[in-house]
DNA sequence: GCGTTTCCATACGCATCGGTATGGAATGTG
DNA sequence: CACATTCCATACCGATGCGTATGGAAACGC
């Protein structure tokens, strides 16, 4: 403990954090993309925040009202993001497709696989997150349905491409095939086209 | 506590649990499919084999050292396997192809998927589990690719198809397609064909 | 200015867990 | 029978984490 003089440190102190409810929540989502569910702690996300755990249980109940509504962020933004993603005028379907594959399945999107798979794992032992997984999983298909739908092919067979694009795209994201060939990227493009076409 | 009095409960005690190494290990494999990663502790380990860490730490340097035994478990376990599925005499590859889909895409695999589901989330943070799934996805991939090249087709798409086949497994592995379709099999039967064929 | 509300710190109790130290019972070995 | 080895129980430490109780400082309403 140093001399509590008049605070010399500096002249303005940080004028205090000043979180919401939504700080918070975000800040959990990037350590649940980082460790996962079980490492979404109230005490190391305080800590992360710079605060302690007293600011935690003012904004929240408790552990599972901070989970529910990181599940409830992330589905609303999936959900959201789906359907601008799939959005198309009448004749670019196909290539809504071939973008939709693009963008799910791109490496790119590292933090939001991260989340896409911690969340999945989660709902492998909770149940909320089962129920969020599912209702994701619905509106996903149900959007490459219409996009397949509108190329006049039956109902069923729209189905099955729909669940073998995202089986597709959900598997390559868990996937490390580094050291499989030198040109992934044209492997991936032959596997959408094939899937998309 | 009762009365010591002679263990007139019952003549013959349970002889002494008598744990070996593999013991541990396999109940090890059952908690990681229930928990995951982060839910394998010593403890919580022992308390199910009806003993306490002391017998653990008798067995095993400390929790790493179970952690690497359980993945080598899986690692040897999982090549054996897919070598054994993908074994195919001349003219029957199409067909050890189709039965391979089935096989691992099939939701009759409960535990093995919620393993393998398990072992992937493990490797996003672990560098021996992350090595291990490489292991195994490049011996995979190089087992349905040489079942693709026994058709004549170039290497670049039977590179393309083998990943393809095993992205779509491990897809749907993780989805849970249940109010999707009222026929979810005949769509798996659909796609497996079209991406075999 | 004063009291209230807002937001966070501190401190505590309780539980779990990894790892170590040590003892003790059963079994084998001479 | 004496002894060593094998396998496990018990007890303990330190760290981490959840939840609560309480206080305190800043901002706001009057």
């Amino acid at each position: 403990m140093s001399i509590p003089y008049r605070m010399e440190k500096k002249p303005a102190k940080p004028a205090r954090v000043m979180l919401d409810r939504d700080a918070w929540i975000k800040a959990a989502v990037t350590i649940l993309a980082e460790h996962g569910a079980d490492g979404l702690r109230v005490e190391v996300l305080a800590k992360r925040l710079g605060v302690t755990k007293g600011s935690f249980y003012w904004h929240f109940k408790d552990r599972r009202d901070l989970q529910d509504a990181v599940l409830d962020l992330w589905k609303e933004g999936r959900i959201r993001d789906i359907r601008k993603q799939t959005q198309a005028q009448p004749g670019g379907e196909a290539a809504a497709l071939l973008h939709t594959i693009e963008v799910y399945a791109s490496a790119r999107n590292r933090k939001g696989i991260a989340i896409e798979a911690a969340v999945r794992d989660w709902a492998r032992r909770d149940p909320q997150a089962a129920a969020v997984v599912e209702e994701v999983d619905a509106e996903r298909l149900a959007c490459a349905c219409r996009l397949f739908l509108a190329r006049g092919i039956t109902e069923e067979e729209a189905q099955a491409r729909s669940l073998m694009l995202y089986a597709y795209v959900f598997g390559v994201s868990l996937m490390r095939p580094g050291a499989f060939t030198s040109d992934i990227e044209s492997l991936k493009a032959w596997i959408a086209e094939r899937i998309a076409r």
